[in-house]
DNA sequence: GTGAAAGCGCTAACAT
DNA sequence: ATGTTAGCGCTTTCAC
């Protein structure tokens, strides 16, 4: 660290540029924001003093004089080391970017209570607008919070006992697809290995494959259901006991990133793999022939942060959904023949 | 959207708390405080009234008047799309968490001046420290920052022309293991595909790769270097080109997780693939069977979090560098003999 | 145990 | 074109 020990206590303020340049407090100000009415050579003395002192404007000050609201959009989500989320929270990043807003991340760690302490932490902040991945249940205490006129958007799941708006996947329609995808290749005995059931996005996705089942009369996957599996380990245990069993599902329906990858885990190395689709598309899929449902994350956050932003600049009016849409990306796991 | 007008204008303040409770607005804050010397029926008021409002702290008020620094930390990086990246971002958070600071994370698009544009946002924010896996090569416009102190620390890259704290990978110890890890598979026609030769990272790994070849008294690698190779699709191409030379490397190198996914894509199919080590370790690597270079992404991030929390605490002295290990994990595609 | 006054650093409103 | 005054919402003296 360089030895400046003369300026490291505290940082200058506006007064003391306009101080050392010899104009008022009010001229200092004006001539740093670029301001109109001031005349040149005023304006590059002040900016020249600033320069000297290493003045750097008090973002602190100013929002608080402006209205005590920041440039802050708060995200409250899962883990950012899931690709799922950093591709959302990436989304969202670059969106806000755009519009001179910064981004604040925290992870609720799929705990209810810290997902409110965190969104509270946030409010005191006074950020602009909050997007909720939520991880809780319970979100009516946040309606007070609605109505003051700070934005909520919720993305994934929508909120509960709350109208706000938010931004989903068509998961039912995605999981439908994939059942009907697998039925189509001749599957009949189709397993799915789904997270846990009360959360609103595996709801979903469950009652699409089901749907998908039912309607082609096939009820040969009944006993090959398993939810509440929620890390990769438990999924790759799953996978294998599916696979032990007698008979075998020739398919397998995995209804998230992780299950995926366990399933993936647990089918290594089989000569003769049964059929897999998974929902959400990953890197590397791919190069592993992983057919999946694939939906746009990134999209998912961009869209967020839209209607954050339309919020921000005064939209009223009812709570907004926007569905992301999923599409089929065959990759030849999911057209495996049962054997 | 609840339609709540009375109160969807303005945010009570702690005067207004402290009117309905009949206290003075000290004992008020003092109240919610939960300083000493408050009655105990006194503060249960106070906390009455401020929940009927629906009072919330206005925290840029409280850091104006505390000294202007906020709670929050900044983190400017490449996309979070990016696995590296999330990893690291993800440490970084947890270990944040733990001491009631949050992260700020904005994405410098690998443009030097964005990213400049970025640090000065985050300063005027008054960020408590400012974290940096920078993208850019000049640093010394933050000298001045340092010594009013505001801790940096620099993460993957060394900071240019500034002295301060670091947390680097052992970038040239973990590319010469890789070399020496194919020298010892018997093979001589060795290709490196690597990242764009400005880029710290990127020099030493090629220089580590490098001095594995010089000590084992092996030239054959020398046609097969390519160097400035930026996404995906180049390492594809690149690689594909490389295997199409007459005679083609037996193995190959990609000095970071980009170069390697556009590795395994060109390999995809292929009867008899090349031997591969990738630099940076990756989902579903297992399952495909890639030999890495592995090194603990989160833990970087959890390390230059501590390094900016000491220095958020006081500790001053000289800047500190910090090197993460790398280690090989064999998983079997960087075993295959020369054929 | 409680309150009055001052002021953090800035900008808005109103002179001049 | 420039300056003066007031005040954002809170915490910090210092007094009672």
């Amino acid at each position: 660290m360089p030895a400046d020990d003369a300026s490291a206590a505290r940082r200058p303020t506006l007064t003391e540029v306009a101080a050392l340049a010899g104009v008022s407090l009010k001229t200092a100000s004006r001539a740093l924001n670029r301001e109109p009415n001031v005349a040149p050579s005023t304006g590059a003395r002040v900016r020249d003093a600033a320069d000297l002192l290493g003045y750097r404007l008090n973002g602190i000050a100013r929002e608080l004089r402006r209205g005590a609201t920041s440039a802050l959009v708060g995200l409250v989500s899962g883990d950012l080391a899931n690709p799922f989320y950093s591709a959302v929270a990436s989304g969202i990043e670059r969106e806000l970017r755009q519009h001179g807003l910064l981004l604040i991340t925290a992870n609720n760690d799929e705990d209810a209570d810290l997902e409110r302490n965190l969104v509270e932490a946030f409010l005191e902040r006074r950020v602009r607008a909050l997007l909720v991945i939520p991880s809780g249940n319970d979100h009516e205490y946040l309606s007070v919070e609605g109505s003051r006129g700070v934005p909520f958007v919720f993305l994934d799941r929508p909120p509960d006992r709350l109208a706000a708006d938010c931004v989903l996947i068509d998961n039912a329609g995605g999981a439908q697809s994939a059942g009907e995808h697998l039925l189509a290749a001749g599957h009949r005995r189709i397993a799915m290995v789904a997270d846990l059931a009360r959360m609103a996005p595996q709801r979903g996705r469950i009652d699409g494959f089901v749907r998908a089942m039912r309607a082609a009369g096939n009820d040969a996957w009944e006993p090959y259901l398993r939810t509440e599996v929620h890390d990769v380990r438990h999924a790759e245990r799953t996978v294998k006991e599916l696979l032990s069993l007698e008979p075998a599902p020739t398919a397998i329906f995995t209804t998230n990133n992780r299950l995926t990858t366990g399933a993936l885990r647990a089918m290594r190395g089989l000569a003769e793999p049964p059929a897999l689709i998974g929902f959400d598309d990953f890197d590397l899929a791919d190069v592993l022939g992983t057919t999946v449902v694939a939906h746009d994350m990134s999209a998912m956050g961009r869209e967020a942060a839209r209607l954050a932003q339309e919020r921000i600049n005064g939209h009223t009016g009812p709570a907004r959904t926007i569905v992301i849409s999923t599409s089929i990306t065959a990759r030849g796991s999911g057209e495996r023949p049962p054997r």
